[in-house]
RNA sequence: GGGCGAGUGGCGGAAUGGCAGACGCGAUAGACUCAAAAUCUAUUGAUCGCAAGAUCGUGGGGGUUCAAGUCCCCCCUCGCCCACCA
């Protein structure tokens, strides 16, 4: 889970101070280090069992991605922060459940493994070896009896079933639309793999890529993922970074209709004419439009003749690249078979209720179904049709139902179902008719109270109406070749370049293409520009130069008109309205009252945002910026997508596009091992060419069929993981719902939530790179296996903790190539592995980043060493405690306890190293005293409290010992300090017996001979006591 | 451009609005030692002063308060994340 990138080189590691420095008085930091390791695993004294009756607390870290490079020494930040708590939890009479795994699948694995020509299997397993190693060297409690691997196929069977139940429920599809590929790489990325443009992995610049991926329907939880948010107990920056991502903004969708006229040739249905239907209706809203309209009635209507029908209409009709040709059902048929016929592209053709297959219901004796002939010439079609749209009626009881994605398979276009207000769309008034013969541009705007100043529209370059314009270049477009040039420039500037260049705004304007602006009837001019986005809203905008910093900039330099519709109440005048640029020096973008803008001048402008909407008859809708996530990878080692593409099912069921999952009862499906597993840059998987693999006879008809060949992205694995610990070697299923139920169900007080039932994690450790990708994913799958009623709650992690960055001593990023990385087994060998925890707990705050400081590390060394030889001066027997160090004791028991629980392990080292000061000041140690102090520092160092705790005597592991209980009670002050201030300033200080009374502690600072040398000849006009503190003499 | 966080000795860092600098590192001096290391003791924010002590001091400027590192306003610097999202 980790973003380490995978080195080459051997790794150059920054000098640490040499060992020799421990010379003398220290201990034996390496024997008894390995001697309790081993004895801790030979008796699993941290063995979780899930039937004690405790109080139940799941302690997790994000598991580590195995890279070749080790451990780090952030890793051992969170880790060790984990395991201190765990630790305090378990002492404290806490049932813990604290394990460990492997996020193994992978692309650095795999490049890593390329580069070397070993499998990544191999280089997986031995890196995971090491991480081991390294971990247990520095004696963290998990349990390992739980550990995971996600490149187990018993583990990765659930991660397979669970996208099995994504596609079952509509989440998981397949889809053709442009991806993030990168070249390097040669895999499609999500958009949460990019970083700034580039390919997260490797940094080349990616492109877009239009090929067939398999994506997850995220955006269907967008809502939900916001709005949960509130619940968790999470850094404020990390949630603020996911609602960044999910980028919520509520607005309106506005049709802006296109100002240019159009001549719309009607032809009807079968047996029926131009008389009949919505035709009549449709014909007379157009030509109020101001188009032109020719509403045809074809021969020999009741049996048809194709040849005779499309004769008639040819010569009725001039067709040109204004024309947009209508066909209701067998009309649709001859508007194809006319389009068949054509020299020149239209502009654009309407199916409704269309057909291209003799697929009619009820109605086997169809005389068309003989007569004619099915066949059409479909390239011919599609080049002269200009936009498709196809209308289907979803009750249609004639037309059988894949008759409209039939027509989009061949032809492309937007299909748009929808219930039509009379059977097969045969209603005198036939609304979504008209709507979709009306050509028009769809924006969203989340200042639609700012419609009366749209001057201008802004398409993105990818814009549907501009790659027809492309496509069927009409005539009226009097500027194509700069049009065109614009684009293909477009095309080559990257991403960055588009966003770079001090955001430089370029554009082009459409000569000949204007829209109407639906609230004042204006004409305005219609702009392509690449600082709209194609994928987001509808790729469209509304200008509003005077309300819009970008807008702004952009109608300066292209010297478009600027409307001011919004002015300040307090500056409104008569005037108001001749304001506009002369005195604007940018965008207006405040809240105001609306001028220029007809009826609705006058209105606050949040009031407006509605009526106006309204009034054009648009939508108030709310966007997401959150895309749906983008899961195959076209590589070799990750899961396989378990689908099987079926070419025979495909002829029985063309709507089922011949998908098939793999039955339940047949995975995992296995990743195959193989010898090569280079990249193809196909975009095919490398597994596509194992075709003993793909091969596979179809589940549902019997027929030889392929195996899906992607893979699943890295994140996979990762989404899910934290419930597999919790029953890790479940056959029968993902995990135990009961266990699941106990682990993470709601009301653990552990949890300490305010809102209940959301349950999860307790505590969940790891690095805040992991904002927006693992943690918004694994949200995702929670969300959705709680709505299948696998999961107990609602979220997965209820509480989390970033650890900060550990940086090298030079306060750069580790890097081999600063030559700054701290080797943590170094440091175990040189100092031992709970100097290495105590240091990393006292570098500072647990979530700030901090350099590394080898002669800090020094310094906890000696801590330890100074309790080392405190132990030689341990009394024999319990000995009366003095009463001054029982309070610090109490004191220390306090706030140790406090800032564990806090995370603030820096202050609890401190706290531990004054109450060491201050036993070494006696002459000896009471044994209950340095008992509860071991007790004490056991978690931040467990293996030398260990082996101090058995020297004394004892048979049992500290770790599974008792806290120390705070007892206030035991804390005895006799006297306490006073500060005199005078004027805020400490003058003098004195002691006072504890129950001194507040006047006669007034009494005896004005004796104090300093104080009545401060104030002599001064009046003191007050005194503000502050109980067992001070007292603050004001001076007039 | 937006969001989040942070600015305190030579350094890492402590401080429920109530003695700024806990604890540690480093440094200086001393003890031990033939010597070194280790260990122990003392000192260690700055300035002035023989001293007692005084003054200044938590990025800068204002404010609230008996009292501000801490609360409020404005500004500067650094770090991280997001970024032409209409």
């Amino acid at each position: 889970m980790s973003k380490v990138k995978i080195s080459k080189t051997k790794i150059k590691t920054a000098k640490i101070s040499p060992a020799t420095k421990l010379a003398g008085q220290n201990y034996p930091h390496q024997k008894i280090e390995t001697k309790w390791q081993k004895v801790w695993a030979e008796k699993k004294i941290y063995q979780t069992n899930d039937k004690s009756s405790k109080p139940k607390a799941y302690v997790l870290d994000m598991f580590p991605y195995p890279s070749g490079e080790g451990l780090h020494v952030g890793h051992i930040l969170g880790y060790t922060a984990t395991d201190i708590y765990s630790r305090y939890l378990r002492m404290t009479g806490n049932n813990v459940l604290h394990p460990m795994g492997w996020d193994a699948f992978g692309l650095p694995a795999e490049n890593f493994a390329l580069k070397h020509k070993v499998n990544p299997a191999v280089s997986t397993k031995k890196n995971i070896d090491n991480f081991r190693r390294q971990i247990k060297s520095i004696g963290l409690s998990y349990d390992w009896s739980r550990e995971i691997n996600t490149t187990n196929p018993d583990y990765y069977r659930w991660t397979q079933w669970i996208f099995l139940q994504l596609y079952k429920q509509g989440l998981a599809y397949e889809s053709y639309e442009p991806i993030n590929w990168c070249p390097s790489c040669q895999t499609g990325l999500a958009n949460e793999d990019l970083e700034d443009g580039k390919c997260e992995r490797c940094g080349t610049v990616v492109e877009k890529k239009p090929m067939r991926q398999w994506v997850l329907k995220i955006t269907n939880y967008a809502e939900r993922l916001l709005t949960d948010l509130d619940q968790l107990k999470w850094p404020e920056s990390v949630k603020e970074a996911q609602r960044n991502w999910i980028g919520k903004s509520e607005g309106a969708e506005i049709d802006f209709p296109l100002a240019n006229k159009r001549h719309y040739v009607l032809l009807p249905g079968f047996a029926s004419n131009s008389k009949r239907s919505f035709f009549p209706w449709l014909k007379r809203e157009l030509e109020a439009k101001g188009h032109s309209v020719q509403a045809l009635d074809l021969p020999d209507a009741r049996i048809p003749n194709i040849a005779n029908q499309i004769e008639a209409v040819l010569k009725q009709v001039k067709f040109g690249p204004d024309t947009i040709l209508v066909g209701h059902s067998w009309g649709a048929v001859v508007a194809l078979k006319i389009l068949e016929k054509l020299k020149t592209p239209i502009a654009g053709t309407i199916l409704v209720a269309g057909l291209i297959e003799p697929a009619v219901k009820n109605r086997e004796s169809w005389p068309l179904r003989l007569i004619f002939n099915w066949r059409f010439t479909w390239p011919k079609i599609k080049k002269n049709a200009g936009w498709v749209k196809i209308l289907r009626d979803l009750k249609d009881p004639l037309i059988a139902d894949n008759q409209g994605l039939r027509i989009q398979q061949e032809l492309g276009g937007d299909l748009i179902e929808f219930e039509a207000e009379k059977a097969h769309v045969c209603g005198k008034v036939e609304p979504v008719v008209l709507e979709h013969c009306l050509e028009k541009i769809k924006i969203f705007t989340t200042r639609p109270d700012t419609l009366f100043g749209a001057t201008y529209l802004v398409l993105a370059p990818e814009h549907q109406i501009i790659q027809n314009l492309i496509r069927q270049p009409s005539k009226k477009i009097k500027n194509l070749p700069a049009i065109k040039n614009y684009l293909t420039k477009t095309k080559k500037r990257t991403e960055i370049e588009r966003t770079a260049e001090g955001r430089d705004k370029t554009g082009v304007k459409i000569e000949g293409l204007e829209a109407i602006n639906p609230a004042n009837g204006e004409i305005i001019p219609i702009y392509i520009a690449d600082y709209v986005l194609v994928d987001y809203g509808f790729g469209a905008i509304m200008a509003v130069p005077a309300h819009d910093q970008r807008d702004w900039v952009f109608a300066k330099k292209f010297k478009l008109p600027i409307k001011l519709v919004i002015w300040d109440r307090q500056k409104l005048t008569d005037k108001s309205s001749q304001i506009v640029e002369d005195v604007l020096e940018q965008a207006y973008v405040g809240e105001g009252i609306l001028v220029n803008s007809d009826n609705f001048s006058g209105l606050s402008n949040q009031k407006a945002k509605i009526a106006i909407t309204k009034f054009v008859r648009g939508h108030l809708v709310t966007k997401y910026k959150l895309r749906d996530w983008v899961f195959s990878r076209q590589r070799y080692w990750g899961e396989p997508i378990p689908i099987i593409h079926c070419a025979n099912c495909v002829l029985n069921n063309p709507v089922g596009r011949g998908i098939v999952p793999v039955p339940e009862k047949d995975l995992p499906v296995k990743l195959p091992v193989v010898k090569s597993y280079a990249p193809t840059g196909t975009g095919e998987s490398p597994l596509a060419d194992i075709t003993n693999w793909v091969r596979v006879k179809c589940p549902v008809c019997g027929a030889w069929a392929k195996r899906e060949t992607n893979t699943m992205p890295q994140w996979a694995g990762s989404s899910w993981y934290y419930l597999r610990f919790i029953d890790p070697t479940n056959k029968k299923f993902l995990a135990d719902p009961k266990k699941l139920q106990a682990w993470l169900g709601a009301g653990s007080p552990l949890r300490n939530l305010s809102q209940a039932n959301i349950g999860g994690v307790s505590m969940y450790v790891g690095g805040v790179e992991h904002a927006t990708r693992h943690l918004i994913y694994a949200r995702f799958w929670h969300k959705f296996l709680f709505d299948l009623k696998i999961a107990p709650g609602s979220e997965p992690f209820s509480q989390l903790k970033n650890q900060g960055l550990v940086l090298g001593p030079d306060g750069r990023k580790m890097s081999k190539r600063w030559s700054n990385v701290i080797n943590p087994d170094d440091v175990v060998r040189d100092y031992g592995a709970d100097s290495l925890r105590l240091y990393e707990m006292f570098m500072g705050p647990f979530e700030q980043s901090k350099n590394w400081n080898s002669d800090n590390l020094m310094g906890v060394r000696r801590f330890l060493d100074r309790v080392w030889r405190l132990s030689f001066k341990v009394s024999k027997t319990d000995i009366k405690i003095a009463s001054d160090l029982e309070s610090l004791q109490q004191k220390t028991i306090q706030k140790v306890s406090q800032d564990i629980e806090n995370f603030s392990f820096n202050t609890a080292v401190s706290t531990l190293m004054i109450m060491a000061n201050n036993l070494e000041l006696a002459e000896t140690i009471s044994r209950s005293l340095f008992k509860d102090f071991l007790k004490l520092l056991a978690p931040l160092a467990p293996h030398l409290t260990e082996e101090l705790w058995s020297n004394l005597g004892e048979k049992r592991s500290i770790h599974l010992a008792t806290w120390p209980i705070f007892e206030p009670s035991k804390i005895k002050i006799n006297s306490f300090k006073i500060i005199i201030q005078i004027n805020g300033k400490v003058r003098d200080s004195f002691q006072v017996e504890v129950g001194t009374s507040e006047a006669e502690i007034k009494k005896l600072a004005l004796l104090r001979p300093i104080i009545i040398q401060w104030t002599k000849d001064q009046k003191i006009s007050r005194m503000v006591y502050v109980p067992d503190k001070l007292l603050n003499l004001v001076l007039a």
